[in-house]
DNA sequence: TGCAAAATAGCACGATCGTTCTATTTCTCT
DNA sequence: AGAGAAATAGAACGATCGTGCTATTTTGCA
């Protein structure tokens, strides 16, 4: 299983080359795998090709090429660099905040930011689950991991939050994550197909209603009376 | 504006074939337009190719291609296809129940039933907005026209069942179709890409929940408590 | 500074793409 | 049945795709 925190392509996080490791390769493959992760946020991780890389880097086909071996490890890598950055931007910072209820609404915050405002974005989790929920393959198969571990981690935020008796005793985290998660697409997709502006105050809107819920103390009796077939109409036209 | 209720492509709506205007091209076209839109639910848009779908009806591909005359075109018309399937099999059935909340879960039902357990499909007006939300052109035109007029429908149905007093008065429409809205990306993304079995439920469960908040009588107070900063937690450590 | 190795370029390949043009077949109607 | 139109096939085009092979340049280190 993969944990959250890996960091798989890189040899070592040290900055300023020390005397072996930092060879030019590694430091035009950074720049390769930037331009590859923007244009992979507009065009889908599908749409993402070797001539195009090739022409917005300056470089030859044979040359960006010859940093990934194939188009599949190229979209692995993509999808690799996309989550580390995804991590160091979403993730982990939110675990500076204390836990429980305050790290979830950390976690959302910076989610939401993430897939809506994003500088030349478009969230390759979500694209790319569209994209691969019928394409078999190593690709699919790095990006259910990565998508798998981000709601694992939300997850255990999720349990934290009720082990610190922020939330209600009897929620279901994977209720409440699949809630959640269904704001962040919404989100996704209002703002960026539809073009709505209003989205993200939805979202967090939708959000604190939905903490509302979760965080309200046990009622005796079923949280709230689902639908009594009696309440008649009150009015049968609306213009009288 | 487009009325959600139109017929663009087809001549006249006839089964046997009067003199005059069934020929046979039209005859083929329609099954080709069947094989894009299976072809195109897996695929996507763009994964949608004319030698393929050539291959796929055992024709040649100037013959699929003289039905179209562009391959954009081909794209529209597999959207419009989809429009008019998704109007026959979720909307139009919908409309025959009582107006109001019955109406609503009526069409969350055949909503979800169609994101989740279809055939060979996957939801293109769900794939196509994240394929298209950076394209733009006539097919993200064409795409974005009906996506709109299925949520201008499902507003209405929102709004009538508000005017029947079956909906809290401070509603939201627009805040209430994204959170329904939001309950069906998460059902297609857990069911088709993450391939969770207990999706459907999740989302039914959610869709419940939302109800009973959107037909709660009006409280006095805001609806819960807001996190009140109190309530501390009840154990430091889960496991005694 | 020079040498080995790594990085990059250049070129060619087969495949597939959308599209065009021209035959040929098949349908439709008198 | 035969004329005319519609539908389909076939071949070829330029473009782009991913990939392999072979030079050439650039880099890191003795």
């Amino acid at each position: 299983m993969i944990d959250y925190t890996d960091a798989i392509d890189e040899p070592s996080p040290d900055a300023t080359p020390s005397p072996k490791p930092l060879m030019k390769g590694r430091q035009t493959r950074a720049t390769i795998l930037d331009a590859a992760l923007a244009l992979a946020s507009h065009m889908g991780l599908e749409g993402l090709s070797i001539g195009a890389l090739a022409e917005v880097t300056q470089m030859s086909k044979s040359g960006v090429f010859a940093h990934f071996g194939s188009r599949e490890e190229l979209q692995i890598s993509v999808v690799r660099e996309y989550h580390r950055k995804f991590e160091a931007e979403v993730f982990r910072p939110s675990m500076r905040t204390g836990r429980g209820l305050p790290r979830l609404r950390v976690l959302f915050e910076r989610w939401v930011k993430r897939v809506s405002v994003e500088i030349d974005s478009g969230c390759i989790y979500i694209s790319g689950a569209v994209e691969f929920d019928d394409r078999p393959g190593p690709v699919r198969d790095a990006l259910l991991a990565m998508v798998q571990a981000w709601h694992e981690a939300l997850e255990r935020a999720i349990l934290i939050a009720m082990e610190e008796g922020h939330l209600r005793a009897d929620t279901d985290p994977q209720q409440m994550l699949f809630e959640v998660h269904g704001l962040i697409l919404a989100l996704h997709h209002d703002a960026r197909f539809l073009r709505r502006l209003g989205a993200l105050e939805r979202a967090r809107a939708a959000f604190e209603r939905l903490l509302a819920f979760y965080t309200a103390p046990l009622p005796e009796v079923p949280p709230a009376p689902i639908l009594p077939p009696a309440r008649r109409k009150r009015a049968s036209s609306s213009t009288p």
